[in-house]
DNA sequence: GACGATGTAAAATGAACGTTTTACATTGGT
DNA sequence: ACCAATGTAAAACGTTCATTTTACATCGTC
């Protein structure tokens, strides 16, 4: 395990715990198990840690939903949510407490966005044969929906978005 | 204009724009043209001041969903995200920024989603005739998701959200 | 066995944090 | 006219922030 590697991990569960801003370097440093010298120079400056965490995340996240229809994304997430817990989307908490002021961050939460959407639209097409724009945007609001309330109303909430996705998506025929 | 309804009135606006951790009190101060001994001595601290705000918005939230339908509910919400920007929601950014280390303001977001939650279920008993509790949770994690999805993707992700409480809904028959 | 790279430990930097305090101005009620 | 209340302005509080620097240890490699 690198430096790079336990920097990152260790970052990323104090950021989602506690928030960005509210998590020092020294905490970060200490997490780590290195110095904050050695932080410096690997990571460069606060902004870009949190933007290399994010990214991290985005790939880890991504191979997640490496499945093959909107169900199984759906379950996907229940496993996340399961495994990692839910504290909300950890790239829009950065956005919010940034406040879309550090290109570097912003950048990072708009590609991991992206990437969802892509994969979702590719799953819709793929289950109905269709480009349909609005079903795409249906079940991308159920997502973010899903990992939104599952903060304070738990899994059921990614249960509810799942039966929801298939009802929608039994309403859209090829 | 009391003291007390600029303070709280331009501490959201800091708050939702720039986050909570990243606004200080100098900012705050400044922002409701107050000194801060005034402040201190009408919020009492930070922290009091930020649950106040979110009660305050609470409210204003909630005079805004007195709609007779769920349709209603999301063209209430598309509003809300015209008039005042569509930045997340500040109940659960401030539950992220805090890790919920803070009851006061842990107690301010369960207040809120607890009360949004009894108005879907109270809309969703009143048009199906039936106590659905997978439609309402349903209808949760789609209204959640509009505002989430929101941030990034616009207005469209608030329709998106309405249509597809409107098919679920026609699926429940009385 | 000396050397450059890479790490730690710890102190210093200067600014910003939330909060309190001191000193003074304004004002409304009796 | 006066007193208590309520405000401002501004400095001081001690802490914490992100970042840099200084001094020293450890290492694999030639």
């Amino acid at each position: 395990m690198t430096i790079m590697d336990k920097l990152v991990t260790a970052s990323e569960a104090l950021f989602d715990r506690h928030g960005f801003t509210a998590t020092g370097m020294d905490k970060l440093t200490q997490g780590a198990g290195i110095s904050s010298r050695t932080l410096y120079k690997h990571a460069g400056s606060k902004n870009a840690l949190i933007a290399r965490v994010l990214n991290e995340r985005d790939k880890r996240f991504a191979r997640r939903l490496e499945v093959e229809s909107i169900d199984a994304l759906f379950k996907a997430l229940e496993d996340w949510v399961r495994v990692e817990g839910a504290r909300g989307c950890l790239f829009l908490r950065a956005l919010g407490e940034t406040g879309g002021d550090t290109p570097e961050i912003v950048d990072a939460v708009l590609a991991h966005k992206v990437r969802v959407a892509e994969r979702i639209a590719a799953l819709v097409e793929h289950e109905t044969g269709r480009d349909d724009a609005m079903l795409v945007e249906q079940i991308i609001v159920l997502f973010e929906g899903a990992t939104a309330a599952a903060i304070y109303r738990g899994e059921q909430a990614v249960a509810a978005a799942r039966q929801a996705a298939a009802t929608l998506l039994a309403g859209a025929h090829s």
